[in-house]
DNA sequence: CTAGTATTTCGATAATCCTGGAAATAGCGC
DNA sequence: GCGCTATTTCCAGGATTATCGAAATACTAG
């Protein structure tokens, strides 16, 4: 069930802290953040990140590359614009959807 | 703060007996649900409805209006908006938000 | 192989959450 | 006011989560 898997993502969301981080992500863009540096910036123990970027991977929002012994973090950017799209679904079917009423119709 | 707000939204729909309900409110529209129907629909607990609801409402997800003795509760669309707007706020700065690729803006 | 750095796993604690039943409250119609 | 239905609040139990420190693992460089 796609409802199931959205919920997932978006409770991995729903963290203060892994809100942040993958934000940080998500402005990384492609290049990407080691987890050192995730670390550093966002000032939480080396588990509890390792915690929390466990979880975002899991629900795929985020994917890891080694680069020698650094592993490099990612925003999964079509995961997150599927989730986004699951959300305005239904949204715009309706008049009231707001400003960015163009989706639905286009 | 902005995260901290959109943390709590999104932990708000983070779970799959909210998000469920969250979304049907989303469906209906303008028009709203009363919660006895909701009830109904999702087929759980009046307690328990009343606890996830309480909850779309305290993060403005969600609005509701007394109708005589019953309550029509609707989707907030421009909170939704907003909420959509903040998580899609750094990704299309980024190309990579397509498909995939596009370079990083480091 | 050894030393060293980067990252994860383990273990443990305090806090929070989800759920439902029972009791209380809100508003309507008579 | 009284009875009735709709909804919430109170209470409790079991499950999950967030967080950290310490120990273990992964990988590279020499």
């Amino acid at each position: 069930m796609k409802l199931e898997q959205a919920a997932k993502q978006l409770e991995a969301l729903g963290n203060p802290t892994r809100l942040n981080l993958y934000r940080t992500l998500v402005r990384a863009g492609e290049a990407g953040r080691p987890v050192g540096y995730l670390q550093e910036t966002l000032g939480i123990a080396a588990s509890t990140l390792s915690h929390h970027l466990h979880r975002l991977i899991l629900t795929g929002l985020v994917t890891q590359e080694r680069q020698a012994t650094t592993l490099i973090c990612r925003a999964n950017y079509p995961v997150m614009n599927d989730l986004l799209g699951f959300l305005a679904d239904e949204c715009c079917a309706d008049a009231a959807c707001g400003p960015a009423t163009g989706e639905a119709a286009a």
